[in-house]
RNA sequence: GGAUGGGUGGCCGAGCGGACGAAGGCGCAGCACUGGAAAUGCUGUGUACCGGGUUACCGGUACCGAGGGUUCGAAUCCCUCCCCAUCCGCCA
């Protein structure tokens, strides 16, 4: 959520960078503006007669106790009416606040400053690459042909027990999945100092609206309909809001996390897209990290954050390239978005494999993330999270980077241990 | 799912219609004492919003789990809901 006092002060920086995103974002600033307004004339109106109130029934509580009934009763009368003013405008005040808040909590974040002006995710900018494409001595199989032939990947009993968009994994691959979960779990921890965290997959609303999935963006959730319960998109969402509405200490920051989760998405806008193999899957397996940091030091971890994720493919040692994402393409609630891309033999080209986003203080405003500094002011804190990776889709990467002519594949050193 | 007991400030805990933003304690900060510290003493210590000065300030409003209601006035009385604990039931 944006600071609405930076709304009211720069109206029009506000737009210009909402403008980066999309053509469509600056209006919406002028309704939340409209809003505030109405709001804030509201609520003046009804402090002031509440204050009135207040004043007159400290008297009537004085005039009682001196015993001069009398002119208690007379104030009454005049309380009585007061009041009646006060109710109207609070039903007015209670309308408009809730306008007010959708429309504030439904505007995305303003990218960074030194993020790349462009509008779709063709105009991200590469940063770096690390290791070469593998030259192939014969055509490279896609996983979905690898997985298939070996019996490790079953799409048709995927489907017969959810649906498209969902595997069943044998052998070898479910072991594999596993292997990995292991494998970043322990780098993480290990070697970059991370919180291992085990946390649950059902959340609240307000939980998501915390880090920005609600309430713009509903329709890419499964909801239970028995219970006001959301499965989560990722891990994100719990880690980030384990401390929502608390005040930390300064020197309890940084905070690092990282969990393995499944993710749950509908995968609403993505009709027709990666629909073979298990690149786009309605449910997948996700170590995320996760960090809580005082505001002067997020860009700095953001860096820190990105080669922590890029650790996980140097080991496997496989192919990938870093690009920042445009202002067209960035998320909801980034200010700034770094995507690993592995490489895909199949393909021919890099597919993201973990998104390490800065989302500054927006997530923090939302879930009410605070902490205390050495002047004993409460500031809010900044959010990073990355995937550090998607499981599936290192799976993917290993099936077919590590690729044999005979439709078989090797295991990377690192993992062997866990296998 | 059933029964019981609870939800008050950073924490513990009192208050149960008017002077209560809320006793007391702990914690924290400052000062005094000390060679330094402990102990002790004194002082201070919530948040959000609205308005004015627009730096360290002042005024107002709200907040005692949430939402309604009664009342001139609610932490306090009434209703609904949520959450937590314990026991029972069910269950991986």
């Amino acid at each position: 959520m944006l600071d609405i006092k930076l709304i009211r002060e720069k109206p029009d920086f506000v737009k210009e960078k909402l403008r980066l995103r999309d053509e469509n974002f600056p209006p919406i600033v002028d309704e939340v503006l409209a809003l505030d307004n109405e709001r804030r004339g509201i609520i003046r109106e009804i402090e002031d007669l509440k204050a009135e109130r207040n004043r007159l029934s400290k008297e009537i509580g004085i005039l009682y106790r001196e015993g001069k009934r009398e002119e208690a009763e007379k104030l009454k009368d005049i309380v009585s009416a007061k009041k009646e003013r006060i109710d109207c405008l609070e039903r007015e005040l209670r309308d408009v606040e809730k306008r007010f808040n959708d429309t504030l909590l439904k505007i995305p974040n303003l990218p960074a400053d030194d993020v790349p002006i462009g509008k779709d995710e063709t105009e991200n900018v590469e940063v770096r690459r690390w290791g070469k494409p593998r030259e192939f001595d014969f055509e490279p199989f896609p996983h979905w042909e690898i997985g298939e032939k070996l019996g490790l990947l079953d799409f048709e009993r995927g489907v017969k027990l959810s649906g498209s968009r969902f595997t069943v994994m044998f052998k070898e691959a479910a072991k594999l999945e596993r292997a990995l979960i292991n494998f970043m779990l322990d780098l993480h921890t290990k070697e970059h100092g991370y919180t291992e965290v085990w946390t649950p997959v059902l959340v609240k609303p307000e939980i998501l609206i915390g880090t920005g999935q609600l309430p713009k963006f509903e329709e890419d959730l499964y909801k239970l309909c028995e219970e006001e319960l959301y499965l989560i998109p990722t891990a994100e969402v719990t880690l980030t809001n384990l401390h929502a509405g608390e005040i930390l200490k300064e020197e309890e920051l940084p905070k690092y996390y990282t969990a393995y989760t499944p993710c749950f998405r509908r995968e609403a806008g993505a009709h027709g897209r990666d629909v073979r193999g298990i690149l786009r899957q309605h449910q997948f397996d996700k170590v995320e990290l996760v960090k809580i940091v005082k505001p002067e030091e997020s860009y700095k971890e953001l860096e820190k954050l990105v080669q922590e994720a890029e650790k996980v493919l140097q080991l496997l040692e496989i192919p990938y390239r870093v690009v920042e994402l445009c202002t067209g393409d960035l998320g909801f609630s980034a200010a700034k978005t770094y995507d690993i891309e592995v490489w895909i033999p199949s393909q021919n080209r890099y597919r993201e494999i973990s998104s390490c986003s800065n989302t500054e203080d927006f997530q923090a405003r939302r879930a009410r993330i605070r902490f205390k500094d050495r002047e004993g002011k409460n500031r809010f804190v900044h959010t990073l999270n990355g995937s550090g990776l998607a499981v599936g889709r290192t799976l993917i990467a290993i099936m077919e980077n590590y690729q044999k002519k005979d439709g078989t594949f090797d295991i990377p050193e690192v993992l062997k241990k866990y296998m």
